[in-house]
DNA sequence: GGCCAAAACTAGCAGCGCAAGTTTTGACTC
DNA sequence: GAGTCAAAACTTGCGCTGCTAGTTTTGGCC
C-alpha cells in the first residue's frame, strides 16, 4: 500500500495505541510490529512519525505524567499541596504501572514531567523550604510513588501455602496477600504518605517556623 | 566442543557473570549469547544450567537481596531496626540499579527476599504492631526503597542550561543537579527515611503505646 | 501543471530466546 | 574392566525484534 487519501496514522493515534499496548501486554511484549498490526499497519511506517521506538515510549510517558495534578502549589498550605499531589501522582502512575520502569528515568526532555518538577519546586521553595531542601523533597515524593506504582507489593507474594508454612515462620498468612491486594496497596501508601509528610512537617518546624494548623481530619489510621 | 574435561560453567559463574553484565550494560542489553560470550561459551549452553533467562535473572536478583541486613529486628527497637535496613536494603539495590525493576515484583519464590519479608515482619509484629500495619510497614518501606535506588532523580535531568531557563522559571539550577548526583540522591533518601519513621513513631504513639527515648542522635537535617 | 514532501509499502540485516538434536566426557554399576 | 547413562558442551534453525534503504503513490503548494 502507498501512501494513502487518508493518513492511517497519526502521532496521537500511536500513543494511545502504545499505551493499551503496553498495558494490557507489559513493557516487554510491547514491539514496533505488534504496535503497528494493533494499528493496521506494516512496522515501519510508524518510523514516519517517530524516530525510535523509545521516542515513542517517551511520548507515551508523557502523557502519563500530564494527568498528573499539581495546580495547588502555591495556592494551599504545602503539606495539603503534597498530599493532593501525592494522591494524584500515584493514581496517574498506579493506572499505566508498566511504564514506570520507564518513567522513572526522571524527567529528561519531557515538557509534563518538567512541568511537574517545576510546580512542586517553585511551590516548597515559595513555602519557605530552603532550594536543596526542596530539591530532595521532590525526590524522595518521586522514590515513594515511583515505587508504589511499580509493581504491586501484595501481588509479589505467591499464592501457595505449602511455600511459606515450612521455613518461613511469620509468613504463614503471606499466601492471602493477593487477595486484598488492592487495600494492602493502597494503605500502605497512604499510611507513608502520611507519615512522610507528617516528618516533614516536624522537620519544618524544628529549622524553619512555626506552622499553621490544618483545618483537615487527621490521616486514618 | 563436546564436553569438556573440565567444567566451563556454573550456576554461580553464571550468575555472576551476568550482574555484572547487567551493571555495566543495563537489563535490555543482556542477552543469553551476550553473557555466553563473556564466559567464553556459545549461548545455548547456559539452558544447561538454568532453564530460562528468567531464571537466571531470578538467581542474580536473589543474589543482591542477600545482601540486605535484617539481623536487628527484633534485637532493636523497631525505629532503629527500621532505619539500618532502610540503609541496608537501599545500599544492596542501589549496588546494582539496573535490576531493581526485576526485584519490584515482589519476592516470588526468592528464599531471600522470603527471608527477608519473614524477618521484617515479624519483627515489626513483636515490636507491638497489629499484623495489618506490618504488612503495609513492610510494603511502604519497599516502596520508597525501590523507588529511590531504581534511577537517580538528580541524573534525569538533563545538562542543557537552555532547556530549562525559557520555559520552567524554577528549573534554572536544574541542569547542575547531576553534578551533585550522589549528596542529592543520598540526601533524599535520608530526609525521606528519617521523616517516615519519625511520622510512623507518632502513629504508634497515637495508636499502641508509648515509646522509649532512642538513645541515638537526631536525625541530620 | 510541476514538484516535493508525506506516508504507506517491501526487502533485508543483525541480533534475540530458545528448542532440537549431536558429540564427547566422566561417573557409576555389574 | 565393560557397559550404560547423564552431563555439558556444541550446531542448526525458527520466529521474533528494532531499524535502514529504497519504492510507490498521494496531496498540497507555487
Amino acid at each position: 500500500m502507498p501512501r494513502p487519501r487518508q493518513a492511517l496514522l497519526s502521532r496521537q493515534r500511536i500513543v494511545e495505541a502504545a499505551a493499551a499496548l503496553i498495558d494490557a501486554e507489559g513493557l516487554e511484549a510491547f514491539s514496533t510490529r505488534r504496535l503497528a498490526a494493533k494499528l493496521g499497519v506494516r512496522g515501519p511506517s510508524l518510523y514516519n512519525h517517530f524516530a525510535t521506538k523509545d521516542e515513542i515510549l517517551d511520548a507515551v510517558a508523557d502523557s502519563v505524567t500530564s494527568r498528573v495534578d499539581v495546580s495547588f502549589f502555591g495556592r494551599v498550605d504545602w503539606r495539603e499541596a503534597l498530599r493532593r499531589w501525592g494522591h494524584s501522582y500515584r493514581a496517574a502512575l498506579a493506572a499505566h504501572p508498566n511504564i514506570v520502569p520507564y518513567l522513572a528515568r526522571g524527567p529528561g526532555r519531557r515538557p509534563a514531567a518538567l512541568a511537574m518538577a517545576d510546580a512542586v519546586y517553585g511551590g516548597l521553595v515559595e513555602a519557605g523550604w530552603p532550594p536543596a531542601r526542596a530539591t530532595h523533597i521532590g525526590a524522595l515524593m518521586r522514590y515513594f510513588v515511583a515505587g508504589s506504582a511499580l509493581g504491586s507489593f501484595a501481588r509479589g507474594f505467591v499464592e501457595d501455602p505449602g511455600l511459606y508454612a515450612e521455613q518461613y515462620p511469620h509468613l504463614t498468612q503471606a499466601h492471602r496477600l493477593a487477595e486484598h491486594q488492592q487495600q494492602v496497596d493502597e494503605g500502605a501508601f497512604r499510611l507513608g504518605l502520611d507519615a512522610l509528610i507528617d516528618g516533614l512537617s516536624r522537620t519544618y518546624e524544628e529549622h524553619i517556623g512555626p506552622l499553621p494548623p490544618l483545618p483537615s481530619a487527621e490521616p486514618a489510621y
